[in-house]
DNA sequence: ATAACTGCAAATCATTTGCAGATCT
DNA sequence: AGATCTGCAAATGATTTGCAGTTAT
């Protein structure tokens, strides 16, 4: 489980986001909070569903579904189409902004995922707002390697 | 239509990759690869397989999807999972290596697609190839903002 | 001739939706 | 009490699959 700190903080982001917005602070919502903040790599609605049935929390997919739409909304998760799989999700508070560099076989299996932080996106994102008057509100990056012989 | 040369390229390449893999030369892939290198932005499965329709050349979907995996196997299109409704292509040939901003609304639907450059993402790529011992052979970068006013 | 390809329809699978009953406020 | 939330099951929609007929080699 994460520290019993960062659990308090997201919790009351989460409370200040439903106050802001008029929502129900429901056990569900809560719990799956916390158990999100748990985790501690990407993971798919699917798998979060089983964790939390596993640690013996039933709650249905549908609610799993509606709750990550809700932490999307409220910043507390970040949302990645790696594949047309499933979508893949992982927490994003206290969770320094980082990229990804996606090791994967001949077949396209994905091996190893490292995560690296580079400013320099930071300046390119400052430029390209500039020139397009646009406002960007994320980004992501991905390098695609093959893996190393050894 | 795209030029000419251009179509006799990426025809060739076609060519040689069907003869390396020993995969059949049909109508319906060279005409689709025709189609797919006339267009110029990104594409899913429907808007090419109608596009196709509209134009009398009529396929099934099946094949458009079927095809668009042969060449993606053969680098002759990218493809990307900008949300979750639907994979999006484009070609790959004769097209200078870029990068995307995604200008969507609240709800992640796709309104506009920019194109650009940055020549920071390679000096990125070599230093990470430098300090991770890997050899990076692609990357996507996509920033994401919402639409402005006006 | 025969193995691969196309087209159609059905199957699959992630996600969304509709609605009845439960629960926050 | 009343609106929102949850859970279930059905609907949706992109993609895949199975198979019969067609076509490239």
């Amino acid at each position: 489980m994460a520290k019993p700190e960062i659990i308090k903080s997201v919790k009351d982001i989460l409370n200040n986001y439903m106050n802001k917005h008029q929502l129900r602070k429901t056990q569900e919502r809560f719990k799956i909070l916390e158990f999100v903040y748990s985790m501690d790599k990407h993971f798919d609605v699917d798998e979060l569903h089983r964790f939390l049935k596993e640690k013996d929390f039933v709650v249905s997919k549908a609610t799993v579904y509606n709750t990550l739409e809700l932490l999307l909304n409220a910043g507390l998760v970040k949302k990645h189409y790696f594949n047309n799989h499933a979508a893949y999700y992982e927490k994003s508070f206290f969770n320094k902004t980082h990229d990804h560099i996606i090791v994967r076989d001949e077949n396209g299996n994905v091996l190893k995922i490292i995560e690296f932080c580079d400013p320099r996106i930071e300046l390119i994102k400052k430029d390209l707002e500039k020139i397009t008057g646009l406002q960007i509100e994320d980004h992501d990056l991905y390098f695609f390697a093959k893996p190393n012989k050894n």
